[in-house]
DNA sequence: TCAAAGCGAGTGTATACTCACTCACTTAAT
DNA sequence: ATTAAGTGAGTGAGTATACACTCGCTTTGA
């Protein structure tokens, strides 16, 4: 099931209030681009005009400055995010319990991974902004973690309830599984070389699967 | 076998150059401090200046640029990453097999894992650089990722023959590898809150001793 | 006394942002 | 139907500022 595109949600979004011209949507367009390609700091305003086929002064016609643009151009991941990681742990989705461990981490990859593969170059400028603004992290985290720490953690429990998943604390598996997620964004946002990105689905399914399998040798092996 | 801390290289590294200043030591220190805390476009020469308690001037007396200056403070890593990311697969440890899943694991982390928590800032740096600079990433990939297919593959191969390891393709169990250690580095270098850092270790490698233990449901499960 | 280290005012340039203006288009009055 | 008035997106030359980098001078220390 495909998932849309937050670039879809363009115009929907935008021309809600307003109508968007297509010279606007040009700019949105490019500044992402270049946002994603160089950097935000290493892309100039008159660089954006330039791609976008435009004049400078339109640029800020709408947009006050240029971190208004780049807000502009989060704001839909922002406004759609919080659905899509609270996804399948809705009240509607925490009563009927997973039959397995398998349709449990399948449930909870499936969408994450297309969501993240249709929107890299939003993600990539996401996380440029927030790795050196440490006020903005701890904004986004305290509004996302509690609520995921909450969520994941009662369908956890359940599982752990029906012996279907390690025992291990709650923490330590859902660290698993960003981890196993993280790196996956890395290989996505870096377009480092490796299996076909198509692979990845399953591959992730599956170890994760793994690990999260209870088993004989679960202690932790500290020292 | 003991290997050398990293901490040890860095000591002898920056002192053993050339006599340098208590001053130009402090610029060093600053700019690696301001790089990683705000990113390097959003550091200027006058912060750094400020930050180490000495002129602008003084900042190019040694270094001819900006740019100078932050390679100056990635050569050391640079000079001991490839070492490093090679060790415990030299001709000397390959000859000796791991005796169990746990050793190869344990071997694998240890090192590498010490070797970020005592560098986060320079991995931060390194991160910023490599994330919007596609030529200098495939640069540095092309020198290492070669080396790490070849000697993990090897070793690899022989816990495979000694039925020490899951039987998965070579490149997913990399894959995995890197990802658990991705995951990490990402906690490191966002300051994510969660396990006290101390206990990260023993959970790296619980969890990919695990992943890798060879087991009953091993095939994987594509769509 | 000399060379190296340090200094900081000064310079050129890049760039984020402004503003007076254009022009295609719509509305409205005759 | 024609013309006048109004509108606002679009423009690009212009401005102010920040910042990387320079240079002639001063201080330090051997």
């Amino acid at each position: 099931m495909e998932r849309p595109r937050i670039r879809d949600y363009f115009q929907q979004d935008l021309s809600q209030n307003e109508t968007i011209t297509h010279k606007q949507r040009a700019i949105l367009q490019a500044s992402l681009d270049l946002f994603a390609e160089k950097g935000f700091d290493q892309t100039s305003t008159s660089d954006i005009a330039q791609r976008a086929g435009v004049a400078e002064g339109t640029v800020y016609r709408r947009y006050k400055t240029k971190a208004t643009l780049r807000d502009a151009i989060l704001a839909p991941i922002a406004a759609h995010i919080v659905p899509i990681l609270a996804s399948d742990f809705s009240e509607d989705a925490l009563r009927q319990r997973y039959p397995s461990l398998q349709a449990f981490v399948t449930a909870i990859f499936t969408d994450r991974v297309a969501f993240a593969k249709a929107n890299v170059k939003e993600l990539k400028v996401i996380f440029e902004m927030v790795a050196f603004d440490a006020e903005r992290r701890e904004q986004i985290l305290s509004q996302i973690a509690p609520k995921m720490v909450k969520q994941m953690g009662s369908v956890i429990n359940q599982l752990k309830a029906d012996h279907l998943i390690v025992d291990w604390p709650n923490d330590l598996i859902l660290q698993s599984l960003l981890s196993q997620l993280f790196g996956y964004l890395a290989r996505l946002m870096l377009e480092l070389p490796g299996t076909e990105i198509e692979r990845e689905q399953a591959y992730l399914i599956t170890v994760m699967t793994k690990i999260l399998t209870p088993g004989e040798h679960d202690q932790i092996t500290g020292q």
